[in-house]
RNA sequence: GGGCGGUUACCGAAGUGGCCAAACGGGGCUGACUGUAAAUCAGCUGGCAUACGCCUUCGGAGGUUCGAAUCCUUCACCGCCCA
């Protein structure tokens, strides 16, 4: 790869919000390697992770697909458990305060978080730091003399604080002291590079960027990427929304769910959460703007490609064949559970003790609706005696498989 | 410490004494259509009940009333303003 690509690359889904400043960025990453190429060193990339939940979704992992690129390339790559900054929360992208943390809840999250990682990020290669190392030996002393180069008006002018300002909804001083740790970080381990979400540009850029400067250091690039929107194409992905894709679930689930994404997402997709380079991904969308390419395949070629990632590939292909089964030739699924049928139990009480419904009011709504089927027949009196074994579907995806008593 | 306001179903949010199982929006589910679990359109969305209807739900507890999500008392939590 010649400099220009490796930029090229490295920006990928960046998004800073405005053009200069990414092109300011890609300058500035730009002389930093080859910078460090002259000094025959690596960079120092780093990004930090609170372990606010202890299961990953596709949304988090698109940080950690940044680092393994610089991994890819060579670079130093540091994984820092926030294990302090994870006590205040950081507010960037709330409204509100958040909820604090347990000493004991962050470490119990931060040991699944850095295994589900390892789905992405080279694990001999990977340094992993934990930062109430550095941050909790910081005296009262050190905490005035950083704050103050800051002001007030400074962290004002965010829009999340400016909001909660401006309704008068409370902004706890604590609150403020998440840039400045995240800043402390960047400047303790030597950061060249700092990966993160774009919504915390003002964390990496005001924060880390002054305060390494203003300590004699150069200041880190800023790496920040766009949002991942979740399975409804709009919101950011968040397990509290229920619009995620777990990476630890179910393969063929999480088959389904990427191909649930409405379409206009899967460009950035493309970018955020697959191995594909610039140029692949730019051929992939010209084939689907000329009409080469159906949507649909480019959208399967996406889901197969994630649940590799993190299933491998023959579960993959698994997932991708029971898929074109169940939903697109409306067949079956290979393994369902079972039901042994009673006796005189009627359509209406097989639904509901096989468990494929939640109440018997909501099984007499299914049936109305046609929705139920035994075996590509449906069936439209919840009273008549239930028919014998055979597939019992309700809707496009909840199967159970009837079997005779005893 | 004082004054005021809030707490409604999965979420947001109406409702200020009967027509409230509770408007509306989101989400979810089902159907039609399709290119997929996309988009679009339509319906459903507390429980029990083969109709009639009954039961539980509007922060907790108690009360007023023929009748309460709606009024009163009290407790809990949250917010705003003043100090």
């Amino acid at each position: 790869m010649t400099i220009d690509q490796k930029v090229t690359y490295l920006m990928q889904g960046a998004d800073y919000g405005d053009e200069t400043l990414r092109d300011a960025m890609a300058d500035e990453l730009r002389e930093r390697l080859i910078e460090a190429e002259k000094e025959d060193r690596h960079l120092r990339v780093y990004c930090g992770y609170d372990p606010t939940a202890p299961d990953l979704h596709l949304g988090h992992t698109v940080t950690m697909r940044k680092l393994r690129q610089f991994q890819e390339l060579g670079h130093q790559v540091i994984f820092v458990i926030g294990s302090f900054t994870s006590l205040i929360g950081d507010p960037s992208d709330k409204d509100q305060a958040r909820p604090r943390l347990s000493p004991a809840e962050v470490e119990e999250n931060a040991r699944t978080y850095a295994e589900q990682a390892y789905k992405i990020l080279d694990r001999e290669e990977t340094l992993i730091r934990y930062n109430a190392d550095w941050l909790s030996e910081l005296t009262f002393e050190d905490v005035i003399e950083f704050s103050a180069l800051f002001t007030v008006q400074q962290f004002l002018s965010r829009e999340k604080f400016k909001e909660r300002f401006n309704r008068s909804d409370p902004i706890h001083l604590h609150e403020f002291f998440y840039a400045l740790m995240q800043g402390y970080d960047a400047y303790h381990l030597d950061a060249d590079v700092q990966i993160g979400g774009s919504d915390q540009l003002f964390n990496i850029l005001t924060a880390a960027r002054k305060l390494m400067s203003s300590k004699g250091k150069k200041p880190n690039i800023a790496i920040t990427m766009s949002i991942l929107p979740g399975t409804d194409g709009e919101v950011r992905m968040s397990k509290s929304i229920g619009n995620d894709i777990p990476i630890a679930g179910d393969p063929k689930d999480m088959y389904g769910k990427v191909m649930s994404l409405p379409d206009h997402v899967m460009p950035t997709y493309f970018r955020l959460v697959t191995r594909w380079d610039p140029d692949e991904i730019q051929e992939l969308e010209r084939a689907l703007e000329d009409g080469d390419l159906h949507p649909k395949k480019a959208k399967m070629k996406l889901a197969r490609e994630i649940v590799t990632i993190y299933h491998g590939e023959s579960t993959a292909r698994e997932a991708e064949e029971e898929f074109v089964r169940v939903f697109q030739q409306e067949g079956e699924p290979e393994e369902m559970d079972e039901y042994k049928l009673q006796k005189g139990q009627s359509v209406l009480d097989v639904l509901d003790e096989s468990g494929l419904v939640d109440s018997r009011s909501q099984a007499r709504r299914m049936i109305k609706q046609k929705a139920v089927r035994l075996d590509d027949e449906k069936l439209l009196d919840p009273y008549q005696d239930f028919p014998g074994p055979g597939v019992l579907r309700v809707g496009k995806r909840r199967f159970r498989r009837i079997v005779k008593e005893g």
